[in-house]
DNA sequence: CTTGGAAAGTCAACAAGGCTGACTTAAAAT
DNA sequence: ATTTTAAGTCAGCCTTGTTGACTTTCCAAG
C-alpha cells in the first residue's frame, strides 16, 4: 500500500519509523495483550468473574487499605462500574471493606484469606507468562520493553504507574 | 530512564525475575494498553463506533480482499460478534463485501473510499503515539519491546502475527 | 452550630461487544 | 446425491462500561 517502496532497505534509516514498522508495533501490542490476559481469563471463568474483578483484586492486593476513590483513579472507570464489581467481591467474601478511622466516609479495601488465594492464583499465571517472555527475550530486551511501554502511557497514567512502581519497589 | 530496578543496580543478575519485576511489567502492560487505545477511542466516539469496528477496519485495510472467515481467525471472536460490526460498516458504506469469484460462498472485504479515510484517521493517531514512544525510547529499546511482545503471545497468535508481519513487510 | 460540599453508595436505564444455540442459504467437495 | 463449508441471521444472555438522579455520612468552613 503506501509502503513497500519507501526505500531500498527501509531498515537503514536511523529512526526506522516507517508506517510499516509502526504498524507492526501496533499489531504486536494487539496480539500480545491477548496473550497477556489469556491465562487469568481462563481462571476467572471457573469463578464466574471477569477481568474487571481481576483488576480490582490486583490493585487491592498491591495497595492494601486503599480507598474506593483511589482505586477508581487507578482503574479509570466510574464508581458505579467499580461498585458493582466490588459488591460481588465483598458479598463473596474475597474483599473486606473497613470504614476509615480518620475519615469515616472512606472505605478501606483489603483482600480476605480466600481473596488472597485467588489473587495468588491469578498473578501466578500472569507472572509465569511474563517470566517466560522475559527469559526468551533477555535482559536488554526487557529494559527496552519497559521503556517503550512507559513512553506509550498518557502522562496521567505514567504518573500513577511511576508512583506505584517506586512506592512498591 | 529512572530506576525501576531494571537498569544498572539489579541489572547485573542474569535473569532478575523477581515477582516485583514481573509485577511492574504486568502493570506497565495494563497502563500502556490504555494509552495505546486512547486516541482511536476518542476518534471512534465521534463516529458512533467502538474498538471492534476499529479492529475490523484495521485488518481489512491491512489485508484487502480478506474473507470473513480469515478475519474471524485473526480477531479471535465469533462470527455473530463480527457480523454485527461488519453489517453496520457495510450499511454505512465504509466496507464493501464482494462475492468470491473462485468460491462464490466467500465474501471478500474491502474498504471503500470513506472507509479508507476513517482508517487513515485512526491509524494516524495510533501511529503518532507509537512513533513518539519509539523516539523517546530509542532503537535498541524498540527491538526489545518487539521481542518481549512476541514472546508473550500465544503460539497461535504468534504464528498469525508473523504471517502478517512477513507477508506485509 | 449550621451548612456546604466531598466521599461513598444505590437505583435505574442503557449500550457495546462478547458469548451460545439454532437455523437458513448457497456452493463446493466427496 | 449427500455432506461439508462459508456466510449470514435471529434470539437471548452476560459482563462491563456509561449517565443521571438521589441518599447518607461526615468533615470543615463560615
Amino acid at each position: 500500500m503506501a509502503e513497500g517502496g519507501i526505500g531500498p532497505g527501509s531498515g537503514e534509516t536511523l529512526l526506522f519509523l516507517t508506517d510499516e514498522q509502526l504498524r507492526k508495533g501496533i499489531e504486536a501490542m494487539f496480539f500480545a495483550y491477548r496473550g497477556f490476559t489469556a491465562d487469568p481469563d481462563r481462571i476467572l471463568e471457573n469463578h464466574a468473574y471477569g477481568r474487571a474483578h481481576h483488576r480490582a483484586i490486583h490493585f487491592i492486593h498491591r495497595s492494601p487499605g486503599t480507598t474506593v476513590n483511589s482505586l477508581l483513579a487507578v482503574l479509570g472507570v466510574t464508581k458505579q462500574s467499580l461498585n458493582r464489581v466490588l459488591r460481588t467481591l465483598i458479598e463473596d467474601g474475597l474483599v473486606e471493606s473497613r470504614v476509615g478511622r480518620r475519615d469515616k466516609r472512606e472505605r478501606h479495601l483489603f483482600l480476605t484469606g480466600p481473596g488472597a488465594v485467588l489473587e495468588r492464583e491469578l498473578s501466578d499465571a500472569q507472572r509465569a507468562r511474563m517470566r517466560a517472555a522475559y527469559r526468551a527475550a533477555g535482559p536488554a530486551a526487557v529494559a527496552g520493553f519497559r521503556q517503550v511501554l512507559e513512553a506509550m502511557m498518557d502522562p496521567e497514567q505514567r504518573a500513577q504507574f511511576q508512583q506505584l512502581r517506586d512506592g512498591g519497589a
